[in-house]
DNA sequence: TTGTAAGCGTTATCAA
DNA sequence: TTGATAACGCTTACAA
C-alpha cells in the first residue's frame, strides 16, 4: 500500500455491501454486539484483507479523545527518569495509548510552554514528574485534566499521586548508619525548591528524632540536583569538620558529590565518612566506592500512575483523588560502614 | 476555559464578523499575506483573547499530517539513548512537531508492532535506533516514509543515517593503546546480529593492520549487550590468558564486564589489563576505574538526526540520501595504563 | 480581499 | 439489525 492510501471504513463498506456506518460499529467492541455475527465476520475479514487502521486524528476529531497523555519530566537524561518513563509508555502502551514526552529542565517558563503544547495536542490527561513545590500550573490543570503525579505529592492542590514514602526511605537509611554506630550524621539536603528536596530534609530531621539522635549539624542544602553542586557544597560542610560521620544526602547525585568533596579533602568514604544515596540510579553499583543508596522502585512508579491515570480517565463524574506511597528498600553497599575512631 | 470547550475557528470568525476560511487564512503564516493587514490584526488579537489554540486532529485529518514523528529505540533504560533522545526532543519540538517514543527490546516482534502502531498514528516520519543487521522492516518502511538512522548505517537498503565514524573511534582507541606500548590487544565485540558490534569489530581488524600490530586473539563476541553476559565472555578470554594486555570493548557496557571479568580472576586494570570502552555514557568518569573510553555525541547525532528528517520531509519529490558522519572522541581516564611487564 | 462549499474519516443519533 | 445523516474543526479550490 502506498503511503496516503490507507483503507477507510468507506473502502471496506463498499467491499462488503454494507454501510460505513455499520462497518464501525462492527469494527467498534463497544458496539460490535449491535450488528449481526455474520456482518461483524465478513467485515473483520474484510478490514484485514485491506490492511485497515482506523485514522486515530479521524476519531479524535469526533470523539474529542486523543488516546494521548501527557508526560512532563524535568530532564530525560537524568537517570532517575529512564526507568519511571518505560514504567508509563510499558503501560499505556497496553492500553492503546500513546505518552507525549517533554522535558521541563525544572524551568517553570519551558514547563508552562511544553504543558501548552500538550494541552493544544489535545491531551486526555497527565503524568508530572515535576519536582518544584511552588507550581501555579497545578492548580490550573487539576480541573480540566486527569491528572497524576509521579515521585511527588502535592502540598496544596488535591490532585492524585504516586511516590514513595520518604519518612521511610530516609528512616531506612538513619537506621542503617545508627545501627553502624553512627551518632553524628548530618544531611546533605537537596534544593529548597524542590519538593522532594523539602520532604527529605523534615523526614531526616524526623528519622534522626525518632532514632534518639541529634543532627550533627543544620543540613546543608545544595542549590541544585547536581554533582558539581553538590561537592561544592560537601567540601563547605566537612572541611575542617572531624566531627561529622555519616552523611545521609537527597539523592545519589548529591551523594556522589559528597564523596568527590571527601576525596579532594583526603578523606576516605566509608573509613572516614560513610555516606548513603537516594534513588539508586543504574551504575551505583558500580560506582567507587560503591553506592548504599535508597532505592526507589522506578519502573513500578511509572506503570503505577499509568494505570492510576487510566482508571481516572474512566472514572465519570468527578475527579476521585488517590494517593499511592510504594515502599523504598535500602540497598546496602560499600560506601557505609562503621565509623573508625 | 472548560475541558471540551476550546474555541474554534467559528468562534472567531463570529466575534470579529468575518467568515471561518478567512479566519484560518490570517492564522496560517503561509496564507496570511493573503488577507487584510487590517483583518489579520483583528483576527490575530480575536484569537490570542478567546485563547485560540488550533486543534490538530481537524488540521491533521484535513491535510494528513499528524506533525508527529516516530522514533524507535531499543531501550530508553539504556544510557547511550536519553542523551539522543533528547537531542531528537529539543529539535523536534522547536520546529512544531512532537516525537512518539517506543522501545523496542531489540525484540524483532516488537518492533513489528511498534512500528504498526506508529503508522496507525500517521506519524509524518520515522527515526530508527534499533541495531539489528537483518532488518526486514527498513525496506518495508523506506519507500513509505521519510526515515533517518541513528547511530548506524544500513547494509542493503538506501536510507539517510546520522552516526559516528566507526572505524575512526576504533582506530583512536587502538593507536591509545599502542602509544602506550601495548602490543598483544584484543577486542571484546558485540553482538554479531547487532550492526555496531558487526561495524566495530570489523574496524578492529582494520585499525589493527593500520598500526602494524595482529591481534591477540580472535575477537570474543558477547552474546548480547550486557555486563552480565560480557564478565561471563571476558572470564573465558582472560582466564589462564597472561599475554593479552588489552582490551579494546565494543561498548562501555562490555568494557565494565571485562573489568569485573578482571577483578573476579585477581587481575587489576590499568595495571594487569588495559581497558577501554565505547560510548562513554553518562558515569564513566566515576566507575571504578574511571573508564577510558571513546565518546559519541549523543545530543549531537539526535539533533543532526531531527534536522534531517525534517529536511526530507520537506523536500518535495523523491526522498535523498543522506548519510552523515559525526566525528567521535576518545576520553583518556585511568582504565587504561601502560603495560607492566 | 473575502466568501462559498466540499471534504478529510470517524461516530452518534435517529429513523427505518 | 442496518441505513441515512450530520457533525467534529480545519483547509483549500474556486467563485465573487
Amino acid at each position: 500500500m502506498v503511503r496516503g492510501m490507507a483503507a477507510t471504513l468507506k473502502d471496506i463498506a463498499e467491499k462488503v455491501g454494507l454501510h460505513p456506518a455499520t462497518v464501525s460499529r462492527a469494527l467498534n467492541p463497544r458496539t460490535a454486539h449491535l450488528v449481526s455475527p455474520t456482518s461483524v465476520a465478513k467485515v473483520r475479514k474484510a478490514a484485514s484483507a485491506l490492511d485497515y487502521v482506523p485514522n486515530p486524528m479521524a476519531a479524535g476529531l469526533r470523539t474529542s479523545r486523543s488516546h494521548t497523555i501527557g508526560v512532563v519530566i524535568p530532564d530525560l537524561t537524568n537517570p532517575l527518569f529512564p526507568g519511571m518513563v518505560r514504567g508509563i509508555q510499558d503501560t499505556l502502551t497496553n492500553a492503546g495509548y500513546t505518552p507525549l514526552l517533554v522535558n521541563t529542565d525544572n524551568d517553570p517558563l519551558a514547563e508552562k510552554s511544553v504543558v501548552a503544547s500538550l494541552s493544544a495536542r489535545r491531551v486526555d490527561g497527565f503524568i508530572l514528574a515535576t519536582a518544584r513545590r511552588e507550581h501555579p500550573l497545578l492548580a490550573e490543570l487539576a480541573p480540566k485534566f486527569p491528572l497524576v503525579l509521579i515521585n511527588r505529592v502535592s502540598e496544596n492542590v488535591q490532585v492524585s499521586s504516586v511516590a514513595t514514602d520518604e519518612q521511610n526511605g530516609i528512616r531506612l537509611a538513619v537506621e542503617h548508619l545508627r545501627l553502624l554506630g553512627h551518632t553524628e550524621i548530618a544531611h546533605l539536603a537537596g534544593p529548597a525548591w524542590s519538593s522532594t528536596g523539602y520532604e527529605r530534609r523534615q523526614a531526616f530531621t524526623r528519622a534522626m528524632r525518632a532514632n534518639g539522635l541529634t543532627p550533627a549539624r543544620k543540613p546543608s542544602t545544595v542549590e541544585s540536583w547536581s554533582i558539581t553542586a553538590a561537592t561544592a557544597t560537601a567540601l563547605s560542610l566537612l572541611e575542617g569538620n572531624n566531627q561529622t560521620t555519616a552523611l545521609v544526602c537527597a539523592n545519589d547525585q548529591l551523594a556522589l558529590g559528597a564523596i568527590e568533596a571527601a576525596k579532594k579533602l583526603g578523606k576516605r568514604c566509608p573509613r572516614d565518612i560513610s555516606v548513603v544515596g537516594y534513588n539508586d540510579m543504574p551504575f551505583m553499583d558500580l560506582v567507587d566506592p560503591p553506592l548504599t543508596s535508597v532505592r526507589v522502585p522506578q519502573h513500578d512508579i511509572g506503570a503505577e500512575a499509568a494505570r492510576l491515570l487510566l482508571s481516572l480517565i474512566a472514572e465519570e463524574g468527578p475527579q476521585p483523588i488517590r494517593q499511592v506511597r510504594l515502599t523504598p528498600e535500602l540497598i546496602i553497599r560499600s560506601s557505609t560502614a562503621p565509623p573508625s575512631n
